[in-house]
DNA sequence: GTGAGTGTACGATCGGCATCGAACATGTCA
DNA sequence: TGACATGTTCGATGCCGATCGTACACTCAC
């Protein structure tokens, strides 16, 4: 571990699948918007995708929430690079935690 | 399949878990009352538990909409005998449409 | 430095859902 | 028939979360 580079870097707080409630998961898997950022990002390499490269149907403000309840949840990691923050499905350690559960949202259809 | 006995039971409809949405269930499973009707649920026989006897912090009401919408998700199937409604958790049907996701629910602490 | 690009924080609004009490429907039993 | 028990339906209420515009913070390139 260095020391994030950047000062946004250093107040991006990242919350351990593991310790993470059903309930928490729950809240945050029920929103469509949320569901269909982890499918396109399960469709990619990690870190390759920036927050503002997905084409969502809300506002700008509206996903950097829906990115934030996505990482408190333990569903993703994110990183500060340059001006854009990338993203990075967390498959194996959310699959430990809740096995089966990030199956069914990534096979969802639409 | 005979004719129901009585009219409550004709008006009994239920929803087939293999035509139900993801956005649905997980709408069902967010909510810790109805959670908790489906672990009570599984710790005992089928049809062996009214609505009326399960302990929930709710009024009659609410816990009548919980059943409701619990049924609707094609989590329950509900028989009328006598003036009580008794329950069955629909765990092989509803496992083969969402692998995996009930048992997470089953397994909850609390 | 300035400017553009990216993302967050803040405050406000809005809609939907959980919740309730009361009324109603149904069924059982005396 | 009456009294009682079980469960649903109805209308109203209150709260929480999704949504937005705007302002702000940060980074990079020039």
């Amino acid at each position: 571990m260095t020391e994030p580079a950047t000062r946004r870097a250093r107040n991006l707080v990242h919350t351990d699948p593991a310790e993470v409630s059903l309930q928490d998961v729950l809240d945050a898997l029920a929103d469509p918007v949320r569901r269909s950022i982890l499918r396109e990002l399960s469709a990619e390499p990690d870190f390759s995708r920036a927050c503002g490269t997905f084409d969502l149907p809300v506002s700008k403000a509206t996903a950097s929430h829906h990115f934030a309840v996505l990482r408190a949840a333990g569903l993703l990691e994110q990183v500060d690079r340059g001006s854009r923050r990338f993203n990075r499905l967390r498959r194996a350690e959310f699959d430990a935690r809740f096995p089966g559960l990030l199956a069914l949202v990534l096979a969802e259809a639409r």
